[in-house]
DNA sequence: CAAATATATAATGATGTATTTATATACTTA
DNA sequence: TAAGTATATAAATACATCATTATATATTTG
């Protein structure tokens, strides 16, 4: 499967959406995103694992723990523009009626 | 559900991002696509019913054609960044081995 | 080295999505 | 108005994805 297409089925799924902006702060570890995402500990590692797949998030291992963050930056500007585009297209659907 | 996550889910498919890239020079009848795209007049009409529900393409019907367009052009923009951030992740992927 | 902690993996069932086949609708033209 | 063309919809099946449960691996600490 080309690339592209593997980034966008990561990023269409809500879970892996929220992990997204918890680590646009940078870094975290699975031990922090679990309680944020607020799902089973197997649900995380395998989203993460999904998003990892997609190049989208490398991990680091430092002692016990695994941090995960992203690989390149330039996926939150396409995030925002995609942000803006919905926005928009509630707009004129809110205009029309 | 959040219209972004429909968009990117609307994205996340190989036949519709092949819609989307024939029509980057204009609007398009369902009876230009089908052939383009190579599969059955029933499944391109689903996967353009998929993108019209989250508001990524708009139909206009002309006598008896119904033609397909996209809403908003900024949908290219988001795709070829995501374009890049691919090429860019096979590169350092190459790079390392 | 045993126990505790952090994370990943495997297997299952449930849900969602894509493709196919068949049929319906709507418009045009003879 | 009947036949032909363009498109949509419905139903069925096949396939993919998600969440859950149980278990495995790796690291640290007592």
């Amino acid at each position: 499967m080309h690339l592209k297409l593997k980034i966008l089925k990561a990023l269409s799924d809500e879970t892996r959406l929220n992990i997204l902006e918890f680590l646009r702060d940078g870094e975290k570890c699975v031990c922090e995103i679990v309680p944020y995402i607020g799902t089973s500990q197997s649900n995380v590692s395998q989203h993460l694992r999904i998003l990892k797949d997609a190049n989208v998030l490398t991990d680091r291992k430092e002692g016990k723990s695994i941090y995960y963050s992203v690989v390149d930056e330039d996926i939150y500007q396409c995030l925002d523009d995609l942000e803006g585009i919905a926005e928009n297209a509630v707009k004129r659907l809110l205009e029309i009626y």
